[in-house]
DNA sequence: GCAATATCAAATCTCGAGATTTTATGGTTT
DNA sequence: AAACCATAAAATCTCGAGATTTGATATTGC
């Protein structure tokens, strides 16, 4: 029996394509797995071994491998195989003030040239998230809020007409996910996100350029403070 | 015999990692084949015909491809093969945008953070490109040029440590370095680059964030009026 | 006992051929 | 003549096995 959040993910991921290719089948499981935390930074990714798990032919891991290498979800080490890419403080950092600056830049050209068009998208994208957010249980993994949640965020650049600030976005996006997925595993974020999305929503329909930028900044380098506490406590679990 | 201009090559190129592996030697040529314009944007690339070519199998082949799908300089129809990506003035348009917004947040980064390591590299890097600059034919392709353009650009950056930026940076300039030699094939930029480059190089040295930032973005948006007006040159011959 | 070398198993890289899908061809119908 | 459908040809996708390289273990020499 299909359930209500089946059928809300269904509803939420069918913008994602259905592969038509093994290959193409594979790199996204192998994409969700790493991101969702289940292949952990550094483990080693065997071709041989991996093609028994996936039932496909080691030529065919391979291809999914290397596409997943553009994504820096792994590492390609000439003649030494793959593995997870590692995580650290410092790498998410980057990750965040890069996609900081990008992000700022596009949702400040959104606002400035979003026509009513883009302004309806928002509303709904924002009055989804909301729901979502009040169904919540706090500190546990939720596909469906992050599905909004990257939905809300898609919606608030859909007005700046960039297929590369996009696609870089995205990418980092992608990353920024899976620290935040690994951060979970360990400590719960006390925060309220929720106050943080009506304040940028409210500043972009407001159309308050430098508002809205300042806050998505400050929005995304929250979290990286998050993470940067659960690494602080995990280290010190370990040393004690 | 080795020319003056090989050994030049030769040291400029320095940095590139020799390839141990059929794929990356292959995923390498094909590279420089396509920024080239060699392979045409919008050619098919049939691994069946390009195995022969490149004197590898159809699968390394196919995963050679794959990987320069990751800089988007092909693009990956499912199951109806590879084609060189399209060009269009739309397309460079926002590749000058996304890179102006970029390089200039990390010029700026540089200017702020680089010590004297950084600004001795700059000196010697912007040295370098003067000397190439004053022996360059006009409207003439410039291997060691844009070599030597390539690396002033990195040393600009070079003070600002963010391997996301580069990355990111570096596809970009992979791109426009396409959208330039294609552009040249047609008419001759009348431009002084040099004069540009002082500019930059002086306001850097200076430690001037906003003039260099400024300076940066102008810099890049000039190249893509150039290619403007060739496109617009070549689309009215075509006319009458 | 330690370093260096030789040997061997495991994993990666590469290939050529078979299975599947797309594209081109040509004949039939409206 | 244009549209439609079957057939054939070409290209892509996938596989399993062979060739190379890497990493680990055991042996030798000092």
């Amino acid at each position: 029996m299909a359930s209500s959040l089946d059928r809300r993910l269904d509803a939420a991921r069918s913008s994602e394509t259905t592969p038509r290719t093994l290959i193409q089948d594979v790199y996204q499981r192998l994409r969700a797995d790493i991101i969702q935390g289940d292949l952990k930074p550094g483990t080693r990714l065997r071709a041989e071994h991996l093609k028994g798990l996936y039932s496909v032919s080691g030529a065919t891991m391979r291809e999914a491998l290397g596409l997943l290498v553009a994504d820096s979800l792994v590492i390609s080490r000439e003649q030494r195989g793959f593995i997870v890419s590692p995580v650290s403080i410092a790498d998410f950092t980057d990750i965040t003030e890069t996609r900081a600056t990008l992000e700022a830049h596009a949702v400040r050209m959104s606002v400035r040239h979003g026509g009513d068009e883009w302004e309806s998208n928002l509303t709904g994208a924002f009055h989804r998230l909301s729901l979502a957010e009040e169904r919540r249980i706090p500190n546990q993994k939720d596909d469906y809020w992050e599905e909004c949640n990257k939905k809300f965020h898609e919606a608030l650049i859909a007005g700046f007409d960039s297929r590369w600030s996009r696609h870089f976005l995205t990418i980092l996006y992608r990353q920024s996910e899976r620290y935040r997925r690994i951060a979970l595993d360990h400590a719960p974020p006390e925060r309220n996100v929720h106050e943080e999305h009506v304040a940028i929503f409210e500043a972009a329909i407001a159309r308050d350029e430098e508002r809205v930028g300042e806050l998505i900044k400050h929005h995304i380098r929250v979290t990286l403070d998050v993470v940067k506490a659960v690494e602080t406590a995990v280290d010190n679990s370990n040393d004690g």
